[in-house]
DNA sequence: GCAAAAGTGTTTCCTTTACACCCATGT
DNA sequence: ACATGGGTGTAAAGGAAACACTTTTGC
């Protein structure tokens, strides 16, 4: 028997917040199929390259995004058969984290607020699923690890990264008790000597991101609330 | 240009607790390459097959696991270049959470402790790496969804899914604040109204997997200790 | 001075931990 | 009777949430 062998492409989920949004990087499709929808940029992988190589090539090629340290993580793989119409593709995803960058030169990629994107289901093939699975993960990341920063210019203050979380989770926090939890995870935050005032208010210390690769303690979205109890009678 | 096609195979991770251990199937290798290693069970996707479907296919196949309601989900895809030293495969792997079931039949595949797997290096191609992702996979997951159950018989006591945890995690843990977590934890279990004595002791209740699919509160693992506290001087 | 945002202290509540203790079986 | 593991009660410790209050800027 022969080996099948199929097209595999790499599919980027870029994520950023801007204007407030959470947005993501779409490519804006001017030709059949999915004329008019929006795709995720991607491409076909290279039979001699690596996915994570490949990924970055086309973070720089597809998403304009090219020399710009980008957090790029491998979220999954997709493959049923008749996700693309022309040909069998098995599509790598990889999720990206951005700070608020200038969108490329190109007019056809252009962030876009997500909310709008998947409202209205005019996503390309299962782009829309792919798209999805990229928030899901971008959100539970940010109680687990200190990717929230990924969001953030090199320095910024606890009240942009507070932003970040709120933006992202869709959530307000306590600035106060988030400020503390922040600054006493072990590693999340170094402080440089340098103060900013662009936020209004109170000049604000600010910071880069520290080493740590996991949160200690976690930073816990509110949970919609679970328990069983109710209040009992007096 | 033209498109650059691949072969794609779907390579398996499945573990199961069984004397004592953390196991996973391996398929011992008679020929070349890497002749006399073990590898993970897996083989090449059909054209017109969805990666799901031939996860389960090749569960079949060559893991000897047919129609056994094996958990399964997508651990991650693995591609680097000369992985394979035949030709360039691009592996989706799958990650198996089994309850301790007789092997296969044929004698190529076994059940073999992790650690055994691990410690000496006598992988084919990557596997020893994508082994090692999917036992942190299974013991992160044990932490925030009801998966250990997945390791247990249909019916099982508290303490059976103890031993459980405590294995993959390799952590003993306090039996009776145990039991507390476990069968308050939201829709984790359901009690039946069987009992057993085969632990010996006072008869345990057994219980079945309840419809939750993710645990709140989480059953968090002990961790090292991570502070930077040490004892003031009085 | 006043508004606005940064940052600290404190109280309350709730979860987790540690462990004493009782329960129900097999031998 | 007694060993063995199942299961409950409870007090102490630790962490999170709520919020009053102080600090430092721009205007």
């Amino acid at each position: 028997m022969s080996v099948p062998r199929l097209a595999v492409t790499v599919d980027l989920v870029v994520l950023t917040v801007r204007e407030q949004r959470l947005s993501a990087l779409v490519w804006r499709r001017d030709r059949q199929p999915y004329e008019n929808c929006w795709s995720l940029p991607g491409g076909f992988i290279q039979l001699d390259e690596d996915l994570p190589v490949a990924a970055a090539r086309l973070m720089a090629e597809r998403a304009g995004l090219a020399d710009v340290r980008i957090h790029l993580e491998q979220l999954a793989t997709y493959g049923y058969p008749d996700r693309d119409p022309r040909q069998r593709v098995v599509s790598v995803a990889y999720l990206g984290l951005a700070p608020d960058l200038p969108a490329s030169s190109r007019a056809q990629v252009l962030w876009q607020a997500v909310e709008i994107l998947t409202e209205a289901d005019r996503a390309a093939f299962d782009h829309r699923r792919i798209l999805l699975d990229g928030i899901e993960r971008a959100r539970a990341k940010l109680e687990y690890s200190p990717l929230a920063a990924a969001f953030c210019p090199p320095e910024f203050t606890v009240a942009e990264l507070r932003r970040v979380y709120e933006i992202v989770w869709g959530t307000p926090l306590d600035p106060r008790n988030f400020h503390r939890k922040v600054t006493g995870a072990d590693r999340f935050l170094v402080p440089t000597d340098r103060t900013t005032t662009r936020d209004g208010g109170r000049p604000a210390r600010l910071y880069r991101r520290g080493a740590a690769e996991t949160l200690h303690p976690p930073m816990l979205r509110p949970r919609p609330l679970s328990r069983r109890e109710s209040v009992p009678a007096p």
